[in-house]
DNA sequence: GTTAGCACTCTAAGGACGAGAGTGCTAACG
DNA sequence: CGTTAGCACTCTCGTCCTTAGAGTGCTAAC
């Protein structure tokens, strides 16, 4: 256990740190922070401090930068969460205002929104439920055999698939065959399709098909999510070296951040901060992201849908400030979300 | 005009640059490729191309180094395309063998595949035609008054957005009303659909306001595109600074790329090569930009539907490869394309 | 016109050096 | 006994110097 001077110490070079990114030294936090111990007092503190593993030394005659454990210590004990300001808020909600561009651009958006008031990268995953329900499907001609599957899925999700057709028709085929198979399977999960066992002639067997494995794909691959401000957490000075810079841009690709963090599964019930490679499933993910620390969070509804958002970092993070963000933006997400779903 | 001793120096400068990345001295020109000239020789001739402007002198004692000219010279007149190896074209045509899933993705792939070919970023835009037609509507009930507006245009473009209804109406009634409209306007362009002048509903209004703001949109707007490989450039020596590195980033996010090179308008006929600050369209681009250089092409047939797409590299680049792999590349678009159009 | 020779220039890498910041230890203090 | 002043020690960082190496430009000879 930590005496009060200690966690103050630790508290003020965690604070200190993560603003100035250099390691702080005893005169500083003396100077600084007008504390009514002398320079000597908070050595042999820190000394202690470091014995315990809350803090390191980069070298000998260096100040002291916190560890993960002391990162850790501090969100969980010493933190005082800042609270989001009002104008900052606004912002936030002021950006959802006038979108109605569908799902896609909605979660874009949020992750751009996030990245933005976190000051560091940030990941959405689009909201889905357990199952996917298929809402409707509609079929366009593009070209003699070739039609165009396009796919509502439950949360207006849209999917798309090219059919090659064993004969041509025209779209008021088509539009025919799309209505049918509306009226049999529209509102059905995946599962309730196959039990049907309704005889389908060879075109609607294609179609249905092709509905098939998208659903199939959508509840069991990896959620469809977007990613954005990588910039900002280059911008920092542990990013200056062009090979971590490089590491970072390989992990963090727009098409497998997902794979790498399977946010649903990091996140537990409200916000989740993960610390280095504090998580076991984080730890294969290599070099470049234990020197990181991920802020999960969750929003929407579990019954109905939800989705997963996170912001991801510098260990070096300002976390008073990117947690209540994460919170904030959830609970904004998942009221959008009500007015979205059915 | 260049005598064939001073073309047969520039080229090799330009060569050896390319593949090294240090200047390159008189010396080292003599010896790996068996001038049969003294470096001295070599040397008064590579003083008279930096007097005609091809090279220049990072510093009075270093080995030369091609300027634009130089580059716009070696490109126009020197340069010899190698041809695609045959491993490479198959594996280039491979890749989209088994991809079905509409035109988004089908760009995303392009994009990806090219960077990958080049080894440099690459862009690839959405095929288009000059004026959009809408090709289907249809729309889904998602929550009382919430209605999905799903719009496919020619090319299979699918769009999506939200309305608002002003009276909550079933699935049926939205259903009637979106085959009333694609019996009316399937097929038409913006224009065509406003001379029509059909008096209509409420709620149909709305829902043909929507289709014409969007139909505006992607008329007027910027072309949808796709950005893939920049990681492949920052690996460059050029940009090993790390201010470089987010100065190119920030110019190249996907969400702008067509704004800083309106590719449909750098295009000529064929393939363009734009060699630093050499289009005045992209002199104002910035620093980044001057130091980096474009191949651009463009696929599909221009009064059907076409397309753009381009490398982007550093100005040390390997010209006698990427060019051809823009034109292959341009190749297999266009003809992939040409099974997607009507 | 070509080339050998040479003085000159500039970079890159390594070593020396002092300033500055910080530590750890010891001994004195309240 | 906890706290603190003092001090020697260590390590970084920037600067300067030096040296090796690569390359140039010029001149004079071939």
């Amino acid at each position: 256990m930590l005496t009060d001077r200690q966690s103050r110490i630790l508290e003020l070079v965690v604070h200190e740190y993560v603003e100035a990114a250099s390691p702080v030294g005893s005169q500083l936090l003396c100077r600084k922070y007008r504390f009514n111990s002398s320079p000597a007092t908070i050595r042999n503190e820190m000394a202690d401090l470091e014995d315990m593993g809350y803090l390191t030394h980069p070298h000998t005659s260096s100040g002291r930068v916190p560890t993960e454990q002391g990162y850790r210590y501090y969100v969980e004990t010493l933190m005082r969460e800042e609270q989001l300001p009002w104008e900052e808020q606004q912002t936030i909600r002021h950006q959802f205002h006038q979108v109605e561009r569908g799902q896609e651009a909605w979660v874009h958006l949020a992750a751009s929104v996030l990245a933005q008031a976190a000051g560091n990268a940030a990941v959405v995953t689009a909201p889905r439920t357990d199952v996917c329900r298929m809402k409707h499907l509609e079929l366009v001609n593009l070209h003699e055999r070739t039609a165009l599957l396009v796919l509502v899925l439950d949360q207006g999700r849209v999917e798309q698939q090219l059919l090659l057709m064993d004969e041509s028709s025209g779209q008021d085929d088509l539009s025919q065959m799309a209505g049918k198979l509306n009226r049999l399977f529209a509102g059905c999960a995946l599962a309730e399709i196959a039990a049907k066992d309704v005889p389908l002639g060879d075109g609607e067997r294609v179609v249905m098909d092709a509905v098939a494995s998208i659903m199939r794909a959508v509840d069991e691959g990896f959620d469809e999510a977007s990613l954005d401000g990588i910039r900002e957490v280059l911008r920092q000075p542990e990013f200056a070296a062009s090979d971590r810079a490089l590491g970072l841009l390989e992990l963090l690709d727009e098409r497998n951040v997902v794979r790498v963090l399977p946010l649903r599964s990091l996140a537990r019930d409200g916000v989740t901060v993960i610390i280095g490679a504090d998580n076991p499933r984080l730890a294969e993910a290599g070099e470049t992201i234990r020197a990181c620390s991920v802020i999960v969070g969750t929003y929407g509804s579990p019954g109905v849908a939800s989705g997963a958002l996170a912001v991801l970092g510098p260990m070096r993070m300002r976390y008073s400030r990117a947690i209540p963000t994460v919170r904030y933006m959830a609970d904004v997400l998942s009221e959008l979300l009500s007015g979205y779903s059915e």
